[in-house]
DNA sequence: TCTGGGGTCCTAGGACCC
DNA sequence: TCTGGGGTCCTAGGACCC
């Protein structure tokens, strides 16, 4: 624990929302909801106009359409939020080399690998605005919510406390003070399922988790998480600001808008899951030892099932034999709506390629049936698309074999509308290059 | 037709070894 | 005719996070 407020805690602002405003002029004020469009689709993110209406992260899209039906359904971008967020992460580490990302649109900073010299609430106040304001320039207007404190926990319950577009600082001293009437779910790790327990305890705040002593916690919620619960609600908390996080798995999943029936089109998807995932891991230069699968009945149970290889692997071949025989063991009778293959187990070497190869995968891909996931559809909306003569725009809409296309970017709104046929080749998905 | 996708960490039991 | 005690690896499931 820090005895001065420099550990600073960054969340750009309904990020991925925030990033279509900013590209569609059209969209800006108006309710904008990122996430899966079909019908087993739920909410990434929602802009504050869509918020305003109850729509939720995580919340089905279906809901999220009867609240606020009105709004723009969106697919979603991953190649413009990955861009943004280099952006906004390399102006972190200018600012101070000590950058920790924890998800693509949050990261911590270690102020003490900054220029400052000294950590008075003033100073470190100046710093985070200058931030915010270079964040902002260099993300082309995105907002974020800034909070800074003696430690992680501090800093991350102080960028929460002024959403969206703020800056909190918590004086070193007042932590207990600020924590004490907040309830138990402030602390991370204490999501729905600890909550109840202690509830069921009768422990609803930070203080009421003071007045518990630890044996008692990890008597409630085992080990780890009871040692966890009591240092926190001391508001004790010593993890340092970490740059280099190593992967520790790579995984590729996908919801299927009707449940699966066939086995042989599971073994296909599972066989093409663990092709991605196979380059993903020779994209990053891994090879892992254990495979996974995933799967989820038509019931929503869970199943999961693992072996482990005599050494680490990033074949294609050799993955999604794997997988298939894995699959093999289980009853799937039932129907299935989710198919997944991970590799964990990681090592940053990879074996020679003893067994199998690349074009034994490419045979059995061949005949692939087209599945719809819940995210991806053919003209997805948001999605980027070039017409040989409109040129650059993007997919508002689609349906009865006809997408809607809006020709507007950020530099030429406000665009017109046309609709076009979905086979109409003059129409094709634009694909910028990828950072990195 | 409630309930995504990509991760991390923890627990608990069994195998196996010394 | 009773039954140690660690340590490590592996597997399955669950909670949680963004």
């Amino acid at each position: 624990m820090r005895t001065e407020a420099s550990v600073l805690h960054i969340d750009l602002d309904a990020f991925f929302a925030a990033v279509e405003q900013r590209d569609k002029p059209s969209l800006r004020g108006k309710p904008v909801i990122i996430g899966g469009v079909g019908g087993r689709g739920v909410v990434a993110t929602a802009s504050y106009e869509a918020r305003a209406f109850g729509v939720r992260s995580a919340m089905s899209t279906r809901e999220a359409r009867s609240r606020c039906p009105n709004a723009a359904f969106l697919n979603g971008r991953f190649h413009a939020y990955r861009e943004a967020s280099s952006r906004v992460m390399a102006v972190l580490r200018e600012a101070s080399p000590l950058v920790e990302p924890l998800s693509i649109d949050e990261a911590f900073v270690d102020l003490r690998a900054s220029d400052l010299e000294t950590y008075d609430v003033a100073t470190v106040t100046a710093f985070g605005e200058q931030l915010r304001a270079a964040v902002r320039e260099a993300s082309g207007g995105l907002t974020a919510s800034v909070g800074i404190g003696s430690s992680k926990f501090i800093a991350k319950v102080a960028s929460d406390l002024d959403k969206p577009d703020g800056l909190v600082v918590v004086p070193p001293g007042t932590e207990q003070q600020l924590l004490r009437p907040m309830a138990v779910t402030v602390i991370p790790g204490v999501g729905p399922a600890t909550a109840e327990r202690l509830r069921r305890a009768g422990i609803h705040t930070v203080a009421d988790l003071e007045a518990v002593s630890e044996d008692e916690l990890v008597r409630l919620v085992g080990k780890a998480h009871g040692h966890n619960l009591f240092h926190l609600a001391r508001a004790q908390d010593d993890r340092t600001v970490e740059s280099a996080r190593e992967a520790k798995s790579v995984s590729v999943e996908g919801t299927y808008e009707t449940d699966l029936a066939d086995r042989k089109v599971m073994e296909h998807l599972l066989t093409r899951q663990a092709g991605q995932v196979g380059e993903r891991l020779r994209k990053h230069g891994l090879s892992g030892r254990t495979v996974s699968i995933k799967v989820r009945l038509h019931d929503f149970t869970t199943m999961s099932r693992s072996s482990t290889l005599a050494s680490p692997t990033d074949n294609d071949a050799v993955i999604a034999r794997q997988a298939r025989a894995l699959l093999g063991a289980l009853d799937v009778s039932g129907g299935v709506r989710l198919l997944g293959v991970g590799v964990s187990g990681l090592a940053d070497w990879v074996q020679d390629d003893l067994f199998g190869s690349s074009s034994e995968v490419e045979e059995e891909l061949e005949e692939l049936p087209e599945v719809p996931t819940a995210r991806t559809l053919t003209w997805a909306p948001g999605m980027d698309v070039e017409h040989s003569q409109m040129g650059r725009g993007w997919v508002w809409g689609s349906g009865k074999g006809v997408v809607t296309v809006r020709f507007e970017t950020a530099l030429t709104p406000p665009g017109p509308v046309r609709s076009y046929r979905m086979d109409d080749p003059e129409l094709q998905p634009f694909m910028p290059p990828e950072p990195d």
